[in-house]
DNA sequence: TTGTAAGCGTTATCAG
DNA sequence: CTGATAACGCTTACAA
């Protein structure tokens, strides 16, 4: 096996086996029948040249890439990791390899994103991507990519979704949160372009409160933990803030609202309470222990890649599939007996 | 633009176009000159017909997929997706795309990974992966793909490497500590199998001892909050136990101990100090904020992009970068006066 | 069972 | 400036 070799062909692998390219493609595929003598002989050959076979020239030749494409934000969120590690590991069980394409903040980044999709010829994509419309999927599809989308209400001919389900649990949770006479009205951070998941939740807590009569809350706030920190120290410095229920965005946002609170010596959850809608294993690190909302990341993206392989292979049953949000009561919340 | 089409080839291109495929592959590249009114007919049917290129076509053309492959373990640790979210921010501005790879815990996942990453034909890898040894990396560069290995001691040819360094600020805290006069023993929480970095750490930690003729303790832990978490509330039923200073692989491992020692009514850091080795935001958000060591992966992945692409260009100066361990002081250790 | 030869969708080298 | 035509490395009928 030389060094910095250009790479072994087939055709090189043949002529120094006696035999013919056919044949070497043969034994690489385990397709028809090769006497096990010539068998032997090519395999022995392709071991002594290392021969690997060139996975551009079979995609070619078979118009199957065997790759799926990953379409997400940015690999940057710990939920986003969890999820990547759900979908590599089906991945690998399934001998797809994956490649991964981010849409950064931009429109023109996310239609770049749509060609490269798009020209890197994979046999199917997996989006978690927010800023992807109902159009921008239709076009990948219509490229004849079939794709899984999560968390993004897109349907079509090949596609698929998977859907987050906060609905019902906030609901209960607000309706609950008055029916023991709570009187605070409950706050809702707002993120200005999250994306769909948060807009979602602060629709439905809206509605509830307006079907409950009750007040209610719009905070605004940054995605961000250090900002979310300063901006609630300067707040709980107004002694009237000094209470309430805030239902924030993620984990670290939440986390930023409890120690600004509690470095400004308010209790929690005495005074003020804390919620995150999307948890991560930090909820259960941190003290208090946040309350929130959860669901296993790394499960949706088994479940995704799942049935990507159904999809491609013609025997998807069902083309939608739910994942509900997990309440976590931590100890940011005050308890409530529930007997 | 019909939908589910069997996609447009350069041919058809060519054919409604009244041109022949040459001069559409011409404007496709922009390469040699052709007649603006050329071009312009050119180009509106590729509008019309929505063709994108192939490139599975044009990388086996040229033999090259403007693909880089990136090997981890996995995506499911925090320090790993940030140093993704920093290669994929240069992969995108050098306008490549990104093949990820993981090789998971056994030996033969390792070997079917880099089987992958070969017939993948990548153009270049970026391999951050204790697990790979020095022959897996020169196998894969062997195949005419150059790398750049993370913290992982490894040269070659074709092979860049980043290499973190943390043993003279590891040194210097050990010997600091002594030097002010504390006689409690260190202990080092030895994980098993966890890699090269804490493997380096633990040596320096042993050496440097050994030179200052002081104790140390070796404890065993596990790679979980969770296990860490109990053991340690096991470890500190003991009263001899109550005190100490513990240097930890990482940030959870260290909120564990942490956490384990304040639930046990331990003072953090007036009896327990805990410091982390692979520091990540959520140092500054648990409570008390960890001490411990710090480097900005996505730095290191953009770092990591760039050389590449110089080594692939065939430009590049350095074969090496060094990333020093930051040492950031929080509440979980002591403070020192340091003037 | 094995070999021959025609694609797969591009690029690139020639002539014209 | 443009058009044939031969690669690129492999798969897959079709023949032998």
């Amino acid at each position: 096996m030389q060094n910095l070799k250009d790479r072994v062909t087939i055709y090189q692998v043949a002529q120094a086996a006696g035999v013919s390219l056919a044949t070497v493609s043969r034994v690489i595929n385990k397709s028809t029948s090769v006497t096990p003598a010539t068998r032997k002989k090519v395999e022995d050959t392709i071991e002594a040249l290392g021969y690997k076979p060139s996975g551009l020239a079979q995609a070619l030749a078979t118009s199957r890439t065997t790759s799926i494409g990953v379409i997400i934000p940015s690999a940057n969120y710990v939920y986003i990791a969890n999820l990547l590690a759900g979908i590599t590991e089906v991945v690998k069980e399934k001998d797809y390899s994956l490649s991964l394409f981010t849409t950064s903040h931009s429109r023109e980044e996310a239609l770049a994103t749509i060609e490269r999709v798009i020209t890197a010829h994979v046999d199917g994509t997996i989006i978690f991507d927010d800023q992807l419309s109902q159009e921008d999927v239709e076009k990948i599809v219509s490229y004849n990519v079939p794709s899984v989308v999560i968390d993004n209400k897109i349907h079509g001919e090949r596609v698929c979704d998977i859907h987050f389900s906060y609905d019902n649990s906030l609901r209960e949770l607000i309706q609950r949160y008055y029916e023991r006479g709570r009187v605070n009205p409950m706050a809702f951070l707002h993120v200005h372009n999250a994306g769909r998941l948060i807009n979602r939740c602060e629709k439905t807590f809206i509605r509830t409160h307006e079907e409950l009569g009750k007040d209610y809350r719009i905070i605004n706030c940054d995605d961000s933990y250090t900002h979310t920190y300063r901006q609630f120290l300067d707040y709980f410095k107004e002694p009237d803030n000094h209470k309430g229920y805030y239902i924030c965005y993620r984990d670290s946002i939440a986390a930023a609202v409890m120690n600004a609170a509690m470095d400004s010596g308010i209790a929690v959850p005495e005074q003020v309470e804390v919620l995150s809608l999307v948890g991560t294993k930090y909820a259960h690190i941190v003290r208090p222990c946040l309350s929130g909302f959860h669901i296993d990341m790394q499960e949706v993206g088994k479940r995704a890649m799942y049935m990507l392989t159904d999809l491609l292979n013609g025997d998807l049953v069902d083309k939608t599939a739910r994942f509900e949000a997990q309440l976590t009561l931590g100890d940011t919340t005050k308890k409530v007996e529930n007997n």
